[in-house]
DNA sequence: CAGAATCCTTGGAGATACTG
DNA sequence: CAGTATCTCCAAGGATTCTG
């Protein structure tokens, strides 16, 4: 299937097989409700397991460690344990994730130049189309 | 690029939490295992409800409509229906989707630029943790 | 052709309690 | 302090069937 094609890196494949897999393994590993938020706070500079707990509003202590290993896993955070007692545990952003917050930018600017749009699209979605309880967010 | 403070709009919150909701909204809008390819499919041109089922492997018929409306709602899509028989409905991509994807090309280079240091990384982790079912994806 | 309706499964996430 | 361990819940998604 090749209806046109969007390359961007010279890559053979075509536009419909490539970027799709690329994007999402991008996307995979941000997702998730707190990776972004994590990965923001780390992004200042080392901080706390009790740290992120606080910085992160609404956190779960559970969900907080289950992305900061997931995290950790794909190398975008460092994790460094203090032998100390009580025990201390840093977290950094690796290179790789802060330039991977550096890649979103332009995605942050697209929501900022689009917020507006958006929200009207819906609204005048809603309003034609009845808004069924489909409408969160 | 500089840790301390990431400021790209000269936004005067914290950098703590603006970009976080302004990159969650982006992504919001293209979460879900279907967006992207939609997207991408319908950037190439007008796409029909059938192409669009081929052309995105795996996607259910369900899934489709779902995640068409969805982006439809947002703005993202705009759906042409032609009153013959049988029924034609094209999909196409609308100016603000275009922008969007430009916007991801800087995700899918840092995926292509990492690629391989995150498999390295993660299994380098499975190593030297046990992999504990925890390792899809 | 382009869907809508229905039922079912799954895993992401919250709440709570316990521990080295 | 920095986690684990369970239990539970819900919405995303899959499978199947029906229709203008």
């Amino acid at each position: 299937m090749s209806l046109g094609n969007i390359d961007v890196t010279g890559d053979p494949r075509t536009a419909a097989e490539r970027p799709v897999c690329t994007v999402l393994e991008a996307l995979n590993r941000i997702s998730g409700k707190w990776a972004i938020g994590i990965l923001l706070n780390v992004s200042h500079g080392p901080a706390r397991f009790t740290e992120l707990e606080r910085a992160v509003p609404g956190i779960s202590r559970r969900m907080l460690t289950l992305t900061l290993r997931n995290l950790e896993r794909d190398g975008l955070i460092a994790r460094r344990v203090y032998a100390t007692v009580p025990p201390k545990v840093e977290y950094r952003a690796t290179d790789m994730a802060v330039e991977l917050y550096g890649s979103l930018t332009a995605l942050t600017q697209w929501a900022d130049r689009h917020r507006e749009a958006i929200a009207g699209s819906r609204e005048a979605y809603d309003r034609e189309h009845g808004l069924p309880a489909g409408a969160v967010d």
